[in-house]
DNA sequence: ACTGCGGGCTGAGACGGTTCAACCGCTAGG
DNA sequence: CCTAGCGGTTGAACCGTCTCAGCCCGCAGT
């Protein structure tokens, strides 16, 4: 017999195998409290009748859901694309399911998100959050619900947080410059508001410091993208060449292919005249009109890695241990190209 | 007084309001039925101590999920990310919610990510399977969970299902390359086994009928990415200039842009001796060194259309009118940028 | 005064699992 | 012979919500 829903329960798979319905549930989450002859009557039962566990059921009884909620500005950016294929693949190997939602950016998509999250009773939260509703999340976490914050400063010390190290990134890209040879450089991107843009640049300058000979102009854009890329092209174009940079390195790689197109129409060679390296190592940057050198971050393990942080913070309030919370950064790394490259 | 788990519950809330629990259930269901002041005083109760409805509880109880599983091949694919955008935003506009799972193209995952949606008893899947597996598809609705196939074949009459119509973009491509006076065309593209590649080749032989001194030549590649774009060229740029393509239509854009290197690199210029057209519009088309002409697919309407599809299979599902399966092929379009215009 | 009626509310089952105390038959130990 | 212990199983309580039959009460109609 079944349900009027049309759907098997315990308590049909417990008749057809003789047994109470008790010693169904024992069969899958305690097996080894059950004789050997039962089980196999029992799962010969559940395989005939085609019966999965509803996990509706098992979660509203045993209180502890297997789902998890992940909030991101957006998923056609290839950026959270891969944090997502980060943080999933590791949840699922844990066997939890994730519910994934699209903030646009917009703070009522973001608190619509999160009380769907809420009303699920999701066992934790990955929130990539826009800037300032970390009060929202603490709201969460003041009601059990572990968070995990997302390419976000570490600054809010009571909650986990993973990010990118970009001051390292904006080292890393000057410092290769400098490695070259060049000493008079450019760092374009904007608006300077983006912790992100700030950071780069301050990683820049820090890079300077060991060659104090050098120079370094400050080309700021209003977006990062290809066109403003363009722009800094032509405002490059304008310096007098002794005056003009050997090597730039722009704050994005939208912004560094904008920047190599403007410059080859203008019959300036990369990397011989203008040296280039841009940030992101998008999957095109390789395949520039000349390759690109860029900084590359490690888009899925940083979502690998939020995860992991979820998994333990929610481990440890199972087991009601102490948990600190933690702020990682993950180091980006330089991938060197032809755009940056002196032929020897 | 709170619950164990330290959630509050409805009791908690019909204590405080000095109702029932099944005023305070009506007060969300049927407000009408309760009397203005009992439903203040509820919901006052319900802000106070701050109360979120239990969705798994209700679910149990109603029967009636808000949750809808979604399987993509590859969310990093920015097709798919838009796909995906274009669904989820529908659905929680519905009121649903959304679990998403990539397969990562392998069976065995598919098989892992609808065991898990059937467990939580999502009220319908949304469907991107990689060839094969629709025998699963089927066990899913036989079991009362409407599937909607995306970006398939509609052959299968017992779905509904979303797909692009490929022949209709190869034709459009070519159509384009042919009004612009060329008569010497090539396809580059393949494996010939894909059925958007075979498709779109269809579509291209039909454009041509139209031009029966026209020529093509047909070049096959074994990816559609850069690598097998700048072999393209080689293959080209070895035939003698007057039997050579003036116009190419390749079958993605990331062969279309391998193809502008290889052509670029050899000092053939683009379009002047050779038009290209790509196929996908992704969003480097504008900003190759020569802005590549391109088909564009809806692909966020694509999305969209089978969430709808989906909602409307579950609407007649729900009051059990009969529900006729459809199969809906959108129509590319084609995006002319310089990469195929004869300057004038 | 009695009946009928309807708005407003209550309270007791479900829903499909998990969990746990209790029980059963049986063997080993005293 | 009695008790203790043990592997195996049962059955009922419970999770938080929805639903529905039924109750109470005040009012209109006769």
């Amino acid at each position: 017999m079944v349900g009027r829903r049309g759907s098997v329960s315990m308590k049909d798979v417990a008749a057809l195998a003789g047994v109470s319905v008790g010693t169904v549930s024992n069969v899958l989450n305690s097996p080894d409290l059950v004789a050997e002859q039962t089980r196999l009557r029992v799962e010969a039962a559940i395989e005939k009748l085609g019966w999965v566990r509803n996990e509706t059921a098992r979660q509203l009884r045993a209180g502890d859901s297997r789902s998890i909620g992940m909030v991101v500005m957006d998923i056609a950016n290839p950026f959270f694309a891969d944090v997502v294929r980060g943080a999933e693949e590791f949840l699922y190997q844990k066997g939890y399911s994730v519910y994934i939602g699209n903030s646009d950016q917009r703070l009522d998509r973001e608190a619509t998100l999160l009380d769907h999250f809420q009303q699920h009773r999701v066992r934790g939260v990955l929130f990539a959050s826009i800037g300032a509703s970390v009060e929202r999340a603490a709201r969460l976490r003041q009601r059990g619900i572990p968070v995990v914050l997302v390419d976000r400063a570490a600054g809010a010390a009571d909650f986990c947080s993973v990010g990118m190290d970009d001051i390292e990134g904006g080292r890393l890209a000057t410092a290769h410059l400098l490695s070259q040879g060049h000493r008079r450089l450019a760092v374009i991107g904007g608006p300077g508001d983006l912790t992100q843009v700030r950071d780069r640049r301050r990683g820049a300058n820090f890079a300077l410091q060991a060659a104090p000979e050098a120079s370094l102009l400050v080309i700021s854009t209003e977006l990062l993208d290809v066109a403003w890329g363009r722009r800094a092209a032509d405002d490059l174009l304008l310096l007098p060449e002794r005056e003009r940079p050997t090597a730039v390195f722009a704050l994005n790689d939208l912004l560094a292919i904008g920047l190599l197109q403007g410059l080859t129409l203008a019959g300036v060679r990369v990397p011989e005249e203008i040296a280039i390296v841009g940030y992101d190592d998008i999957s095109f940057a390789a395949a520039a009109a000349v390759p690109l050198s860029s900084v590359r971050q490690p888009r899925a393990e940083l979502g690998a890695l939020a995860a992991e942080l979820l998994f333990e913070e929610i481990r440890t309030a199972e087991s009601s241990e102490h948990h600190e919370h933690r702020g990682v950064r993950m180091t980006p790394e330089l991938v060197v190209r032809q755009s940056s490259l002196i032929k020897s």
